[in-house]
DNA sequence: TGTAATGTCTCTAGTGACTAGAGGTTCAAG
DNA sequence: CTTGAACCTCTAGTCACTAGAGACATTACA
């Protein structure tokens, strides 16, 4: 049994963060002392794994506790932890492809501008004032 | 000289969104009529599509902000433009990173697992368990 | 000119996933 | 037994909006 601080440290999920989890249903209301003082065992630890794991992938809270859901009834079919995972798949490819578009304009708009020029003929500025010049849609 | 809705119409910035910019400093106040409605003006027009274009760009407000206080000295050198750029392209070659590690993470974890398969086997939920199973770090 | 529909106004509150701080209590070490 | 770190709850703040209430303005048409 240990206290949320050890927790914290085990994971590294900062303490009001383990308490906010514990509010959104995330995680298991634990053991308290006797001065009301959560208290954790292996199975705690366990959990805040997962969801850390989970967040550190993308997945909202949402998500999570869907997936929370299905790890809670091993009987089920797993046909929607697939889904969950597909469209978080697509949601990731779809901000790589913007992404990436964004990093082509942001690097040339860094390279076409001279520092020493006047923001007046600052080409930073220029594209930003002026879709036209930007080579890719966004 | 046309209204806020039709301002929205021709930026595809919704009303709100207007508004709030205008709280926030980044549009000047417009004109008004005798009965409290704002009125636009080309240059209005133009300063939002300036702003509208920075956060397609992914620009915070607070790095607009800074932007167009530059825009408005254009005897001034540049070189916060640029520095602001800079950090943004940093930042946004950063997210690129991240997301493609995830992305080929997530597609592992899709792939690994088989729909007809029962929760306790899913791969999905294994993988969000233990960490060791993931092949990038993240 | 009357009226109805649509547009606009301000203000407050909600979103997601935390983070920060106040003010008070409990625990563990020495 | 005292001290100081860790813990408790609660409220409010973050960012960039979005939604809704209730009231007023404008516009189109009869």
């Amino acid at each position: 049994m240990f206290s949320i601080g050890e927790l914290s440290k085990r994971t590294k999920v900062k303490v009001p963060t383990i308490r906010y989890y514990e509010e959104m249903g995330l995680l298991a209301a634990p053991e308290r002392t006797e001065g009301n003082q959560r208290r954790y065992d292996a199975a705690g630890l366990e959990r805040l794994s997962f969801v850390r794991h989970a967040r550190d992938l993308g997945f909202s809270i949402e998500a999570i506790s869907s997936l929370i859901e299905l790890q809670e009834h091993p009987d089920r079919s797993c046909h929607a932890a697939t889904e969950i995972v597909a469209s978080q798949l697509a949601d990731v490819r779809a901000k790589l492809r913007k992404l990436s578009a964004l990093k082509k304009e942001l690097a040339r708009m860094a390279k076409g501008c001279d520092e020493d020029r006047v923001s007046e003929d600052c080409y930073v500025l220029a594209s930003l004032s002026d879709h036209k010049l930007c080579e890719h849609e966004h």
